[in-house]
DNA sequence: ACAACGATGTAAGAAAACCTAACATAATTT
DNA sequence: AAATTATGTTAGGTTTTCTTACATCGTTGT
């Protein structure tokens, strides 16, 4: 039932590697943060660790932004997705447990 | 004929994540990389940039310095896997060659 | 029209992270 | 015994990051 926590969600890349990727400034990527948009995990000394899944994410908000999009907006799809997203998934278990119930193991 | 530079190999890390991933000393890392073993970019600042496939190299790596191979023999042990993996690469380009040859597309 | 807000730049000072070079050491190898 | 290997530690310097504050300019709300 893997469940890797993938290359792709791990925390590891500092700000300025993310600058260079996304082309952003720092400015705009804590910008986006203080927003809510985004999520970084911090060193024990404070400094911003983000994944590549963020980084992707940072790519498709300032795509938003330029096309005039505002933070405040951008931050409520995010959340109806993130709902869409949750609601999905409880679907699926909830299926799970109904083929498990009918067609489970059972304890020998 | 996809060739996507993947989140495994971008090299993008920094030397004190490494250290928290790998448990190695940021003196150990820096000594295999010495010892021509692993090969991190560097930003144009100077700081040494890593992939997550260099950080499984690291964790290999130090897995046989404990079973007291040396770094040297590490490293033969390497080129040895490299040349095989070019080899193995050829062969295949060679037979998608003939293939070609016999029922490629050709142009119109 | 004007005040408030939104998005971004820039500057300052401090702290964290990283760099190289050098010296030390204990355990091998030669 | 001398050289090499692997690693720790220290020192001084440079790069990167952090927060806070102020500035600007365009947009929004009243």
């Amino acid at each position: 039932m893997s469940n890797e926590a993938s290359y792709k969600d791990k925390k590891v890349i500092t700000i300025g590697i993310v600058r260079e990727l996304t082309g952003l400034s720092e400015r705009q990527i804590r910008y986006y943060e203080e927003r809510k948009l985004i999520f970084p995990e911090r060193t024990p000394g404070g400094s911003r660790k983000y994944s590549f899944a963020d980084i992707e994410l940072l790519m498709d908000i300032a795509e938003k932004i330029e096309d005039g999009v505002q933070t405040f907006e951008i931050r409520q799809e995010m959340m109806k997705d993130k709902k869409k997203a949750e609601q999905a998934k409880l679907r699926k278990k909830m299926i799970q447990g109904q083929l498990n119930a009918q067609f489970g193991i059972r304890k020998a």
